[in-house]
DNA sequence: ACACAGGGCTAAATCGATTGAGCGTTTTAT
DNA sequence: ATAAAACGCTCAATCGATTTAGCCCTGTGT
């Protein structure tokens, strides 16, 4: 029950507990040890099933092999869906992950982070609230890899793994005018961070590309902390009096909230009114008529994230490494004007 | 940048870091220190901002205030959300999270458990897999609190946390019949782990009670690794030559397939097949019509869960407890046969 | 006055792994 | 021939907190 240590092992095979930990930590070699003592070490560990105490690794060394990872909210679907792909490849590297979310909410943010901190974790995986900027710099200056996800923090330098919203914003507002849709609008949130910026931005500029005619109604902005019926209520009467026949939804839950009030319109969708959804959500492929959106590469951000967070382990790199991942539009049936017959 | 120590306290005070950690651990009573030093440590650890480092206390101690999480798939919907209120309790009894998925796949179990152990865990939370029966029962030979969720091992004697299946599936095939649908079928998988058992066994009770015919075509089962294009090929045809007019789906996947399945027919759900779905999914709810479902606890689930471990981390009780909460039925449009109009 | 009983605190061992310094012996260089 | 280098390995300190054993001092009882 105690569990092997390697003290058994030197005892096993008479040799002392250093000669163990340098055979098991691959400086054999470096420091001098015969084959002989290091094929005998290497057979007894094997025999024994034996595995460090990562508290006394981790105590001596001051790396515990474990990632903190801070998403948003860890049962919404993107950042579980990130999460799971984090923990496959971390494990990979031999490395855990402890995990939080924020809510959004700085005070919970600031609060996980005290509790990563003293648990010693390795490496952090942070998708910032506001006002995080001091702390990711503070975690520089100790000189513990960050990687930023989701969005970055424009004044801070850090490494960070996003998809290219502009983009991804500029390509979906394009298939829209595209498609045939003539007053398109946009729903978004109140929020000014980067990522809702860009989605801003993207799809401007596909608005004013194809010159159509700008005014402030394109713009509708709800505040994230208005529920449910809020937000539905506020949609539908938007699209009432706007009178838009296609709407890019720069969020997920936008989206969805979307599809009920174009739903409780009496419209259908994309026949009457196009859709567009930033973020893809199980829900948009399985609805009828399915939902059009920008999805988001997740494997290959969970990868880029732990792979980019190895490397600085590894030997920090004086640049920051930013990765902007293109997102896919996935086209479906709410961008169609002509009703498809349903799959 | 070293962080606190103990000693920088002890220094502080003009006592010995045995002091410290006395008063510190709230002996200070029963290790007669008194009151002036007590204040006076305890006012220099606050200053100081100290938090014990917890590689170095658990050591020591064996305890390392972890907890392993091990679900079946952390990106699902159920799951993650659990994990979520996991945390959130763990975090107010001062434990972190150490989380992994199995894929329902025996190997990848095992492989995290490991992990886990010499991780030095403290407690876990299974989702077990098929054939976990022994590595349950070491763990409860080495005295680590165990509580399994979403399903139990009938022939291991171990906490667990659950739901009433049986009441769950019954009711929503009562509901079902209630509603006046006639050919009622069910739909579930060849898993023969207890809690489709007792979904299964929750349906065939209401199934005869109210003295509906039975035969084999009332039971549908679908293997778990077949793919999605398989399910809904296989749902479609069952639809089609059963006739059934109404179906419950004995777990949420099974739901969501339904969906396409009775679309693709041209049937309207509700109105010409009602169906009802073990465990809530934000499709169902937003789904037009929306989709009547039993619907899981997750706080309570997740809350019950620290709860029972806790208790067994401070004082291991010689009985098992083992809770099976109530699901709840919710009742929406899936299961109506009047068309009822769009909310 | 002397033993004995607390009271108030500390020294040192311990948990398991890592690591800088170093110790004999043999080989190589000069 | 003799110092220096190369070998092959070990000692002991260290990380930070916990915990057992016990030291010294004061007060009490007889």
């Amino acid at each position: 029950m105690k569990g092997i240590s390697i003290k058994d092992i030197a005892k096993q095979a008479g040799v002392s507990p250093t000669t163990v930990s340098f055979v098991l930590n691959g400086k054999a070699k470096e420091k001098r040890i015969s084959d002989q003592v290091s094929k005998k070490i290497l057979k007894i560990a094997n025999k024994l099933k034996y595995k460090p105490n990562q508290l006394a690794r981790g105590l001596r060394t001051g790396k515990t092999k474990t990632l903190g990872l801070i998403v948003e909210d860890i049962a919404n679907n993107f950042f579980a869906n990130v999460a799971k792909v984090v923990e496959d490849e971390a494990d990979k590297h031999g490395y855990k992950v402890l995990y939080g979310s924020t809510e959004d909410n700085s005070e919970k943010a600031h609060g996980l982070l005290e509790v990563l901190k003293y648990r010693q974790v390795d490496g952090y995986i942070i998708t910032p609230t506001k006002g995080m900027e001091k702390e990711i710099e503070l975690l520089k200056m100790v000189r513990k890899p960050v990687v930023l996800m989701d969005r970055y923090l424009p004044n801070v330098d850090s490494h960070y793994v996003v998809v290219d919203n502009y983009q991804g914003a500029y390509a979906a507002t394009t298939h829209l005018i595209e498609q045939g849709y003539q007053k398109i609008a946009i729903i978004t949130t109140t929020s000014d961070q980067v990522q809702m910026k860009q989605r801003m931005d993207g799809f401007m500029a596909a608005f004013k590309k194809h010159g159509l005619p700008y005014n402030k109604n394109v713009v509708k902005r709800l505040p994230f902390e208005m529920d449910r019926v809020g937000h539905t209520q506020e949609i539908t009467k938007y699209l009432k009096a706007s009178k838009v026949d296609a709407v890019f939804f720069a969020t997920n839950y936008l989206g969805i909230y979307g599809i009920e009030s174009i739903r409780s319109l009496g419209l259908r969708i994309g026949a009457d009114v196009g859709m567009v959804c930033f973020d893809d959500h199980d829900l948009f492929r399985l609805h009828s008529p399915s939902i059009t959106c920008v999805s988001q590469p997740i494997e290959e951000i969970g990868r880029q994230i732990v792979n980019v967070l190895m490397k600085e382990l590894n030997h920090a790199s004086s640049t920051s490494q930013q990765l902007v991942l293109q997102p896919t539009l996935e086209v479906r049936q709410s961008t169609m004007k002509e009703v498809e017959p349903v799959a």
